[in-house]
DNA sequence: CCTACCGATCGGTAGG
DNA sequence: CCTACCGATCGGTAGG
């Protein structure tokens, strides 16, 4: 048994390796962060929650934000692996919407805990990861905008739309699910997403001279 | 001169009465919580601040947690005023969906550090005050329900609306505004109101046969 | 409203 | 991964 002496005496059953390990703590600093807020989450609350001191977690990970900051990009990183790739694909503007939102809503659903840290605690990241946030708000937001701009340049959305704002209004319903959605409940996201993009189209109005 | 000796000797202009001290920290706290969060904001910021020191606040309130049980509360009544008079107003159910989402729209544009602590913050609070937070909440999800159903039941809105899910989407457009409205710009709430609830109910689709 | 102080807890480190 | 510890800061109080 000629181990190297990384590992150390007092690792528990052999079975994690390091980088589980820390993917561990990003799990559950996820989890409570999500919970209690990033500031009222201490260190030593994380380390009790993996069953650890305090002192050790600093054996995985280089300080506290730097947990908050993974959490935050990864999240970022997931909203646009889901929803840039739809660019470049051949759907119409309505089908189009539909599945950003879908996607949209399935990253939140999937990931409830990141979400919520990433819509809840992201200001209180430091100048430079924070200017990287809004950078990715703003890239989203353009997104969506032109979701919308290619349908009413299409005809199949009413010509005197605000465009900001009905970018908004879509962004409003996917980013407000994460306070109210609980997966496991009776709709997937697929259908909140069914549901939202049928009110946002047609509206809630019974169209004239229906029965 | 027999005023009695509460003001103390530091007193500094003598102009300011107790009530207007108290109310001038519940502002200040409602913008720094808004903007550091609770638990990111101390006593000694605080007090900073108002140009006092830390210990000083306690002449005043009793602790920080009063802070924010006093502003969540009172955003929470503000809400409560502007809605739920509309109840017994005479107006069809477009109207009163559209007046309901402006109202709820002001209180957030002229509160904006409490609504965003409102949002933000609540979840901060200690078990009797969360309730009562958990309470109201549902308590407005009801109120616009019981918007949408009225409409389904006049047949002004789609018969096969759901209208849980209908709800949902007009609190999401409103409450998500707390994020990106800016008071002072271009839009007034009413003239987001107004764009939110021509886009909810006509749709986002060009009515069929349309120019 | 201030000075001076309390115990508790914070994020993080040294050394093993 | 632990023990033991660091300086800093927290919310709050006593006494004036």
């Amino acid at each position: 048994m000629s181990l190297p002496d990384s590992p150390s005496p007092h690792t528990p059953d052999a079975a994690d390796s390091p980088v589980s390990r820390r993917e561990q703590i990003y799990l559950v600093a996820g989890r409570l962060f999500s919970e209690r807020g990033y500031h009222a989450t201490s260190m030593r609350d994380l380390a009790a929650e993996l069953g650890i001191q305090g002192g050790s977690l600093y054996a995985h990970i280089s300080g506290k934000e730097q947990l908050l900051i993974e959490i935050v990009n990864r999240a970022a990183a997931q909203f646009d692996a889901a929803l840039f790739s739809l660019r470049d694909e051949a759907l119409g503007p309505q089908d189009k919407l539909r599945e950003a939102m879908t996607r949209h809503l399935t990253v939140i659903a999937e990931n409830m805990d990141s979400a919520t840290v990433f819509f809840h605690e992201w200001k209180h990241l430091s100048a430079e990861p924070l200017a990287a946030v809004i950078a990715w708000r703003d890239g989203i937001e353009a997104f969506y905008r032109e979701l919308v701009r290619e349908g009413v340049q299409e005809g199949v959305y009413r010509a005197d739309l605000n465009v900001k704002m009905a970018a908004n209004l879509v962004l409003s319903s996917v980013n407000w699910a994460y306070t109210w959605y609980r997966p496991g409940g009776p709709m997937s996201p697929q259908d909140v997403a069914v549901s939202f993009e049928r009110m946002l189209l047609g509206g809630l109005e019974r169209p004239e001279g229906e029965a």
